[in-house]
DNA sequence: CCTCACATGGGTAGCGCTACCATTTGTCTG
DNA sequence: CAGACAAATGGTAGCGCTACCCATGTGAGG
């Protein structure tokens, strides 16, 4: 009898009913949402009536087929718990939150192969921008981005190759630094802990082996490493194995501050004096650090800053202008605490 | 003269590009990739190839808009850099990374109004489910998941009203718990320190003041706490007023782990001896507390769980067989280390 | 008075996919 | 062997929205 309002929509109500309800046409309505300053005040104000009276929220789905366009954000990070991706994600939506995009994250648990599959995800939908850590990708992975007909930041390191923008700070420096604050201050024997290593962490490495050679003191039996993830716990296990390797040990740069609460931690246990006996220099500059006893140097990184400035870059690149400085570095900073302080 | 292939399309092959080239309908190449079992044997090989030559990817904007239903899982929590929800969010994940199904989170910064916004946003897409922290919604919050259409599952915690399922545990109960561990350890002037004390952290302190009054032992006095955001630092710092406040304090039981570590530091700061004179109970159970000197106790929550559980529930709802036990009360475990051992 | 530019609004035709229904073929029953 | 029925495939008509183009009205300029 009655042809059905709608045969398959759950009967919420469409652009066309609230512009038959406002005496309009449907195009306007979509401009008065879109466009305001394409439609008169008088229209304006009546489709919003309209709007509020049937309560309609436009189907995001139809605008990015009809648009070729989603108002989406695509985020691919390698870790949802690790604090640094955390704080970068905070920046994000922050940053995002006002505006009509939606985000979507992507967990590649720190592999090419998955962070390929999830671009592949993520380009289908057509993004808005796609922001992703590191700049590592697979040769597949670059691909896709380059192809993604979005704007591209990736966060979290620099390098001279981007594929669009980036922004971050240099890894190989941050780790230099450290290691150099460990011998200014007059420790020889400076190990290296790390736990999954990851390109960053190399880069890392890298800096600390460079210091440690320019000072003539590097030794490979100083580095302790391993692929598993880190943890407080894992810090406190290396460190027994980095000194049970070498037992004259008076100082360690950790890959993170995890790491090197871990090793705090275990001095306190087996009453080894740090600052006096052992440095530590953590990486991060986590809130702890500076609330720990002894407190511990780190080098402090501007994570939800890079989010933050990933996100008005895309923005930007969005709207058309591209910003003139494609690639961004945020730096860091070496806080000096009572752990190196002898 | 050639009408162009697609006018506003980036060019990229859709189903009939594929169905063209496998020599089939566009309808059989759709159910060829969602029902392999409706299919021929032959033809769902010939359409792969067609697929994997293409390098076709379905839309998913089109396919919500034509199913009505979008292949989207939306996950609303107050925070993303609290261990605790990161945590969840991880299980989530990790649970669906296999499945079709993509992910979308909102940050709700502990607003009900932020959590009301948002999900008229995550509605607007027609999920296939949805996942909340917490049982505390607003009225309109409630509303629209009670009519979002799709399976809700509430998180962190248990009560008796759900709008649908729930997974979680009872925060109350592990309040009591952690104080009357205190309370039989022999400590007397049980202090409670909570940052940002939200719904959670408020029945938590119930719990504790229900144990405390039990014992005839509760003084408001005892009770420190702060809307500020939780941190290490931050639990240093009321620890020091809770001190001040009532300097014959000789045990606290911290809102969460961040606190309590604070509050260890101050207490190796202060040379105040642990658990000699203070004893020091945590609430989480996050890695370092088993790490840490004196190694701290605290109520071990199921986390990872939670969010694994939750999708567990959830897919089997959306499949048809709604599981028979809709709330989930995957309870805590105390954790007895040395910050208690008197 | 006509032309032209501009501002404002609408109509039409998809975007790429799937729900619904129809058709074809082969198999089984009585 | 007719009729019933299931399995396999296809055609048609949208899902709700926006790109593209066109229609109308207004005022300025010639």
């Amino acid at each position: 009898m009655t042809k059905p309002r709608s045969r398959r929509g759950g009967g919420r109500p469409t652009i066309a009913d609230v512009a038959r309800k406002a005496g309009v046409g449907a195009i306007t309505v979509s401009r008065a949402l879109r466009e305001p300053g394409r439609v008169s005040e008088d229209l304006r104000r009546e489709i919003q009536a309209a709007v509020d009276e049937l309560g309609y929220v436009p189907d995001p789905n139809a605008r990015a087929l009809a648009s070729a366009r989603a108002e989406v954000f695509g985020v691919l990070v390698p870790s949802l718990t690790n604090n640094v991706f955390a704080e970068v994600v905070r920046g994000i939506y922050d940053s995002l939150s006002d505006s009509p995009f939606r985000i979507q994250i992507g967990n590649t648990h720190y592999s090419g192969l998955e962070e390929e599959r999830l671009l592949q995800v993520f380009g289908s939908q057509r993004p808005a921008a796609l922001i992703v850590a590191g700049i590592d990708q697979t040769p597949g992975a670059r691909r896709l981005l380059e192809n993604a007909g979005c704007p591209v930041v990736q966060v979290m390191e620099t390098g001279p190759d981007p594929v669009d923008m980036m922004v971050g700070f240099s890894h190989f420096d941050g780790g230099r630094t450290a290691a150099e604050h460990l011998l200014e201050a007059g420790y020889l024997k400076i190990g290296f802990i790390g736990a999954r290593m990851d390109p960053r962490s190399q880069r890392r490495l890298a800096g600390y082996r460079a210091a440690m050679e320019a000072a003539g003191l590097f030794d490979p039996r100083l580095i302790t490493t391993t692929p598993v993830p880190s943890s407080v716990s894992l810090g406190r296990e290396l460190f027994r194995d980095a000194l049970a390797k070498m037992p004259t040990l008076d100082g360690v740069f950790c890959n993170n501050d995890d790491i090197a609460l871990g090793v705090l931690f275990e001095c306190r246990r087996a009453s080894i004096d740090v600052p006096k006996q052992i440095g530590i220099v953590g990486f991060n500059d986590l809130d702890m650090m500076q609330v720990s006893f002894p407190s511990i140097t780190s080098v402090r990184t501007h994570r939800y800053e890079i989010g933050t400035r990933a996100v008005a870059m895309a923005l930007s690149a969005i709207t058309g202008s591209r910003p003139e400085q494609r690639i961004v570095d945020l730096g860091f900073e070496l806080m000096r605490r009572e752990s190196t302080a002898r």
